[in-house]
DNA sequence: TCTATTCGCTACAGGTCGTAGCGTATCTGG
DNA sequence: CCAGATACGCTACGACCTGTAGCGAATAGA
């Protein structure tokens, strides 16, 4: 209903710019409300979560909310997209040991019990408002696919992969690669709610990376 | 807040037993009620879906819903529950083929628009409810893991695969398989909310069977 | 017929979202 | 140093939704 046109901010989760002329906001008031919001997603979940209790909870009124965040959906989304802030892409010298680094990272954030209901809450709002489902892209997928990108990139520069002749089949490739690395994580954390040990992770990466499922190679 | 102690009954959705003495419940408004709740949720999302507007949609007052489902919780996990009925596995003479098809009738059940946001509904809810995460198990997670490993069976018998020795190690290795494709599809339709076309699966298969990632084979 | 149960209807308490208005606090430009 | 502009906390409010209660009427078995 109140559409946001201002492209997204990344280091300054806060929405209306503040003029040149009067008081400045508070970021630590940006900090607080964000670290509230994590805090009571982690206990509530998104149902139980109440833009007055996040306000208490960060000692701030809730008009001061809705100051910067024009509804709960997009301060949550704002508060999930900085768990994922960390991330970054090793070269650990062979294709397999990089994937492995990155599942374990990923895995990492998404053991962290605030993660698995504030992400799964989002995703469930993402499904039916398609803005909402767009900050998510930028805001936590795109940062992800990146990671991927980065990692064919130094497998490729070490030999161990040819690339694509065509671009866009190189595009779709690591779109693939990337919704099942991502995925697979998803769904055994997220939906079945099984750990991601490093076993699992040697055998997710060997089904990826060798003929294991084809004998006949 | 309020568990359910019966096990849970497919065929008959309604919760409290009827006596055998008064006015029987009405099969009709049950099966208005679950289709309107599909409707509802196709149209206007988990948290769009209002229990009055189920009940007028239905025919039905807003108290007979309540007569039956103890929650908007239950409801509408119940009217979601068979949308995975219809799922089987076929034997398409090669384990390519075979995963594709899975993969596809996986893909056109998550195409539709309820199941997208009631399944991550309910998922978001199972991360912090256990009983609903092992009714997740049960009802929805399992049957899928049984077409992986009736597929892996007919591959076998047809010989593209050889048996892991150990049938602990084989059992592991059905779960990451299962994982993998249960979680690309998920990932894709679910959280990017992007089609999984015929394209996109040919893909898939092709980096879980051939050594596409690795060009040294 | 008698009795138990369901049905639709209306009303209601409790809670939440998001907004409006007010006086006060704080920062910048002149 | 002062005046304008903005953020802040507070209270109140309308609109909506969940889930419950009570009422007459309808529908079945005994």
């Amino acid at each position: 209903m109140a559409p946001t046109q201002q492209p997204a901010q990344s280091p300054v989760p806060s929405r209306v710019p503040s003029r040149t002329k009067g008081r400045p906001r508070s970021a630590a008031a940006d900090q607080a409300i964000l670290d509230a919001t994590r805090e009571a997603l982690a206990e509530l979940g998104w149902g139980g979560l109440t833009m007055g209790h996040v306000a208490i909870r960060a000692g701030v009124a809730k008009t001061t909310l809705y100051r910067r965040w024009p509804s709960k959906n997009e301060l949550v989304v704002d508060a999930v997209a900085s768990l994922f802030d960390e991330l970054a892409v090793a070269d650990l010298g062979s294709l397999q040991a990089d994937i492995e680094d990155v599942v374990a990272q990923f895995a990492a954030v998404l053991a962290r019990p605030e993660s698995q209901a504030a992400l799964l809450a989002v995703f469930a709002e993402g499904s039916r408002d398609p803005q909402l489902r767009q900050r998510i892209r930028e805001h936590i997928v795109d940062p992800q696919k990146v990671l991927v990108h980065q990692g064919l990139a130094h497998a490729l520069a070490r030999g161990e992969l040819t690339a694509e002749a065509d671009p866009v089949a190189g595009a779709e490739q690591i779109d693939v690669i990337f919704d099942t690395i991502a995925g697979a994580v998803e769904h055994r954390m997220l939906v079945i709610g099984e750990p991601v040990t490093p076993r699992w992770i040697r055998r997710f990466s060997d089904l990826l990376l060798n003929p294991g499922l084809y004998q006949s190679c």
